[in-house]
DNA sequence: CCTTGTTTTGTTATGTTATAACATTACCCA
DNA sequence: TGGGTAATGTTATAACATAACAAAACAAGG
């Protein structure tokens, strides 16, 4: 293919932070397509050595957090709480709004597979947050732990 | 009433281990009195504060997450991380089964709410589980951030 | 252009959360 | 009552994240 998966990604976030009014930076791209690379999730200390190792090495830990809280923000990348690790979206091209997402998280292998939260679980919870007047504010992320079909066979 | 809510939860936790076959201390029981007292979420180092002021001015860190490690593992507690937080299970009484649990979180007043999983979410979660092979380890904990209704009026 | 307000980045320092490693004590059971 | 296991004590450090302020880059109106 003459365009890489990579560039093809990140041409389209380019894209939809341009509609937003905000600004896809060097540094924030550079961020991008490290975690584009990579594929897997990475803490962000793992994120900055590498970002050190390829393009500048004297950064420090707050320009890797505001580079990744800037992504997430966007919808570009996701934060995983329960293992303090960053990936990149992996629905960005694909047009589904995030209205919930699911990741399977191996404990074993460490792969995540990110799939969107199906739709009758996504309108039953807003029925429990109807019936209590809560108010959502970030899109709902379930982080579920096991083991991945490759793992969980040897 | 003769017996504290605190009291009767404590309880029903000690039947719980020594039916599981394993021991509640009393370090640990002071942990769970202390989640049970205050009653929201708290971090591990303000429990430990407590946990020094009230029991043992001279605990030191392993001590609090090695007690909180036990109350999590035995679904006595709850880890909540996406804030780093602690607190006691809201079912210890009641035996519904977790096959999944829902937390609100306030992100204004730092309140949560704790509500089993609807069945339906359930289901459609262990077919996508099932399509892929995954095989689950933990119980899987959702956490909604947004505005409770207090809040959200407000 | 220039200047002025805003956003982004650089830099230093520190705060917060969690665990490794090993010593000691308590507990259980044969 | 000895010997193995589980729990706790203790010191040190690792891992994760942000506060605060300075400098530079950028955007937009005059
Ligand atoms: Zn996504
Ligand atoms: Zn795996
Ligand atoms: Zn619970
Ligand atoms: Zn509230």
């Amino acid at each position: 293919m003459a365009v890489s998966r990579t560039e093809q990604i990140l041409n389209s976030a380019e894209q939809q932070c341009r509609k937003q009014g905000v600004r896809m930076t060097p540094q924030r791209k550079q961020v991008m397509s490290l975690m584009l690379e990579q594929g897997g999730p990475q803490t962000a200390y793992q994120l900055l050595d590498q970002f050190k190792a390829r393009y500048q090495s004297n950064a420090q830990p707050p320009t890797m957090y505001r580079a990744l809280d800037f992504l997430v923000q966007q919808g570009l990348a996701h934060r995983l709480s329960s293992t303090n690790q960053y990936l990149a979206c992996d629905h960005i091209t694909c047009q589904h709004g995030h209205r919930g997402t699911v990741f399977l998280l191996c404990d074993q292998c460490g792969g995540v597979q990110e799939t969107p939260m199906a739709g009758a679980a996504v309108d039953e919870l807003q029925q429990t947050l109807d019936e209590v007047g809560f108010v959502i504010q970030r899109e709902p992320l379930l982080e579920v732990h096991g083991r991945c079909v490759d793992c969980a066979a040897s």
